[in-house]
DNA sequence: GTTGAAATTCAACTCAGTGTCTATTATAAT
DNA sequence: ATTATAATAGACACTGAGTTGAATTTCAAC
């Protein structure tokens, strides 16, 4: 829409730094990336990466704010279709999405990252579960969703931390009944195979 | 019970240094404060901060296992008398803990820290609240607590945020049942005075 | 294809913080 | 009062940050 004309020599050298960005997360904390190493890995000259950024997290924040444009235009995408109940059409969309972008999903929501992507998911995630609210006081709304959305977070860092072996129904299934039921109504073998 | 004997300088050192990176953990996150910083805060010469850490991760590190100790002794004094059904109590006791260390506490679980300390409070969290596992099945037990742990820490981390307006009991109440039972059948006004 | 514009590279520089070391001073323990 | 040791002060080499100016390469538009 606005500028389709972007000269391939930034393309190539923006892709490269965010893919060294990346690969790097994977090992160390982004407060340990330096420019040097930042520029090495993707093999760039050091007075380049200051003509795009200044400094790896407004890199790291413009990785973040890409994959959460590409996310809402999924979502949006997908969502046309069927209005359920609340969410678990929805949450499993995002794990589809999710598991589709592996790689840089384990980045940002790993120990490596800041946390503006997690405070940005939880925003975006309130919107999309956004209820007509039960008969619940307005400060006891805030604290559910400060003790569902991390405990949700927490559940799909774990998952992608281990293989995502389980399917995102399950996935889903499982975060929805936790939040709306609690531990003590949980099925037993949710999660078995 | 080691070593009682510990140079009263030593003392006064180490205090000054744990002083100063809590004040300065207020405005910055522990990645972005210097040796320098610390010791000019603390009004010590920087040679002599090497005397006693390696850097500014070992001093938060040594902070974290101090307040982790006085926790646990705290909590171990505390417990004796009763064993109530799960953690109501506990988790009372904790809070109060926590409320008379507020400064400490908000600058060890706010952003500005590393997980360390977290990962540790949830350890800790676990083997207090131990039950004799229900019906469920062992992944299940691992997701459950994945989701509450990370989930209460929060409710706590927003608690100490805005001022511990609530009382340690309303809190505890809260957490427990919602874990137990979910958003569904939290009874209205919980939280409200 | 040529050419003009723009992106990248290269080398150099200042600045700030690190970690180490040695000699000197201050102070706590007994 | 003496002795051991903790803290200070100053200097050192080293690393990465951020900037700059000139040279070079690459793209895109004609």
């Amino acid at each position: 829409m606005e500028n389709k004309k972007i000269d391939q020599r930034v393309r190539l050298t923006q892709s490269l730094l965010k893919n060294a960005l990346v690969k790097l997360m994977q090992e160390h904390h982004i407060s340990k990336i330096s420019v040097r190493a930042l520029c090495e890995t993707a093999g760039i000259n050091r007075s380049t990466f200051y003509l795009h950024y200044s400094d790896p997290y407004d890199l790291l924040a413009q990785v973040e704010q890409e994959v959460l444009e590409n996310l809402n235009r999924y979502l949006n995408h997908k969502s046309i279709s069927d209005t359920k109940p609340l969410s678990i059409q929805v949450l499993s969309n995002f794990l589809n999405y999710v598991k589709e972008n592996v790689d840089l999903f384990k980045a940002l929501l790993s120990e490596n990252c800041d946390f503006a992507f997690q405070k940005d998911l939880m925003e975006l995630a309130q919107v999309l579960s956004s209820q007509p609210n039960q008969s619940l006081d307005p400060k006891t709304i805030e604290y559910v969703k400060v003790f569902c959305l991390p405990g949700a977070i927490s559940v799909l860092q774990k998952w992608l931390q281990e293989g995502m072996k389980e399917s995102t129904e399950q996935i889903s299934e499982f975060i929805i009944q936790i939040i709306y039921f609690g531990v003590s109504n949980l099925s037993k073998d949710m999660l078995q195979n």
